[in-house]
DNA sequence: CTGTAATCGAGACGGTACGTCGAGTCTTTGA
DNA sequence: TCAAAGACTCGACGTACCGTCTCGATTACAG
């Protein structure tokens, strides 16, 4: 799924030397820790392949560049990191998404990386697809998430039905999706300020007024 | 100011050839016109002197590399574009904000530029303070703005008195900076997805209900 | 030998792509040619890739400058060219050993370089050795070998036995290579006038003389 | 004589300010300083201009190049130096002439340089004569006058009459200087060996052998 | 004493080549 | 067939000098 050739199964013939699994996780560990000390910019696929004690033939068999590359390397971040347990309020379960987020965006790998993707995909549908499966749809998941159960509580009114009310339910869970997550990105990266309690709570509070008041 | 040696004034001696300033003007102009033909990735500083008809030795003796140059070609048109004519309602004036910065972000040089001098600047403070200064007090102008013509029109509550009050009413513009510009580039260049006069109606009927509501 | 990682064996492990001997000969020929065209000064290294059909990479890979690189080039015509063909008697001999460097030194492409290279070589200890092993020794045994051929018909006297006398011998080498090679290359390049038959005619005489009257 | 425009006189009008004597004398010093420490293939212009105290476009509204100052600079160098004393013989005349040339070749200046001259010299014609007059004659003059000293002594037979005569002593200094020179040259820059006393006197030995033999 | 005309320093300019580096590909030997 | 090693082509990098140019500031001699 996130490799050049989608490595599943044995799709390439049957015969000859199976790829070593050992490998695949030595060169995502090792980009990620390049990507730690060098960030993005000097990074190259050279010192990843010698940090992972690999070819550079090896890696360019399994990925096609430093971008999906990178993104998969990372992707494996927000499989660990994303869950949202349930805090028993909407406003305690918006803070933890937002808490989430920033935590995610601290981490150095992360912080150099996400935006330099984000960067090279304005030019590449391909890796535009590649970011909206391994981050954004993860991350979309926590907000529908927390949307579902503040209509389960009540603390939000229930979709509308048929094809429309899913329709307008998808849109608002966009709006909010890109309202939090921007917020978070541009105060981490942009304006280059942490994401703490008391901002979480200032950022929450504006946002459930907008959420609760109008529909 | 936006320069290595920051030319503002002729703190280079007065003695030799003077720079000129019509190079200035045709790197500059050959920064954005390369941005949109090739990307952030594929612009080379030796093509931009090249378009320029200038010497790339001219080009490093004003800029210290791709980034700061880049963000000097897009702060200019930081400059031309931003203004905030005023529409007579807070609501009028926050649409418009947004339709600004989407309509900077739209550009294909600022969409390529933007989110990569942002990746680069995660390891370089000066590039860091570089971009604060040429974008985002640019910026931030604006929402000051807006929020100042709100409190005279009486939409919004005046700034209490004293020290702690500048303080807080300096930390309630960043706040709404950062969720307003934040959602427009994530939804811009994360989601991918236009900001049309729907999502911006919107976005801005869900953040006038957090302004308004609680202080 | 001649390479600055001595190719002569496999030095450099037995794995990997081995380097192309190809290569190596049209690098070798595309300098001679860019030397004729455009003799020392105005050589590049990036030319002489390009005419070779070859990277500058892989030039630089196996020579460390133009200065190493030119003295193999031309080297490789001191090997063509340098020998000695019994020419019955030590007057001939002698007059085709001159011959035979004058013509060397007419060609264009060592006329230009050789110099050159020698100008380099005050500086550089490498480079001297280099050219030792690669023109000096060459046209000295020419020397040796005229000089052994005359002993053997008895136009010399023979050398001394013992230590002493090998020593003596080849004292007495390197003073006649010196004037030998010293006259010619003066002439040529320094003066600026043409080797030809009456001069080294002439010239012969004098060496003979004093080679024949005092040992 | 030896400036791109012959300073000689004030050709360049008479008005204006007049070039600067002590610059002249401050750049000649700058290069042989420059030469000895760099050697001629890093000496640069600018580090000249530099050493001198001068602005580069100084140096070159007196000189159009590298090859021309050097040769100035150490033209400089053959005035002090050469003289013949007599000393008595045609032998010891010799092995002072034999000793001066290789005291000039021994200081680094013009060890690193005059072959590099030499080098250019086989692409320009104007710098070849330029060494002509400032170094090769220079140099003859001591051959000439040391085969006079020997015709007046009776050492060596006198020219024979009318133009031919002359002609053929021509030749003749020509063919010893070339021989000395060369040998001297040879043995100091491409061999690496001294020039001591003992060299001298059995390049002599060998040397005298030829002259008073056959005529 | 005042132009006029060439010099001087400084340093920016358009160029060309440098030698290095990284991206990807290709070609070996060995498992 | 894959893996490691390393040579390959390509293209950009940032720097160094080149030789030219534009400055403002000095000199000298001519009127």
């Amino acid at each position: 799924m996130s490799r050049s050739e989608p490595s599943s199964s044995a799709q390439h013939g049957r015969t000859g030397r199976p790829r070593s699994a050992e490998a695949d996780r030595a060169i995502l560990e090792a980009t990620r820790a390049a990507l730690v000390e060098l960030g993005w910019g000097k990074l190259t696929l050279g010192d990843v392949a010698a940090r992972a004690g690999v070819a550079k033939t090896t890696l360019y068999r399994r990925w096609n560049g430093k971008s999906a590359l990178v993104v998969d390397a990372v992707a494996a971040l927000f499989d660990e990191r994303l869950e949202l347990p349930d805090r028993g309020s909407l406003r305690a379960d918006v803070e933890g998404v937002i808490q989430q987020f920033a935590a995610l965006l601290e981490r150095p790998e992360t912080k150099t990386a996400l935006m330099a993707v984000v960067s090279e995909a304005t030019r590449d549908e391909a890796l535009r697809g590649r970011i909206r499966s391994a981050v954004v749809d993860r991350q979309k998941r926590l907000v529908i998430m927390g949307r579902e159960r503040a209509q389960a509580r009540g603390e939000l009114p229930p979709d509308a039905d048929g094809e429309d009310g899913r329709a307008a339910a998808a849109h608002h869970v966009d709006l909010i999706y890109d309202v939090i997550a921007g917020a978070v990105v541009h105060r981490t990266l942009v304006s280059g300020e942490r994401v703490d309690a008391g901002w979480a709570r200032e950022f929450t509070t504006l946002l459930l007024a907008g959420l609760t008041s109008a529909p």
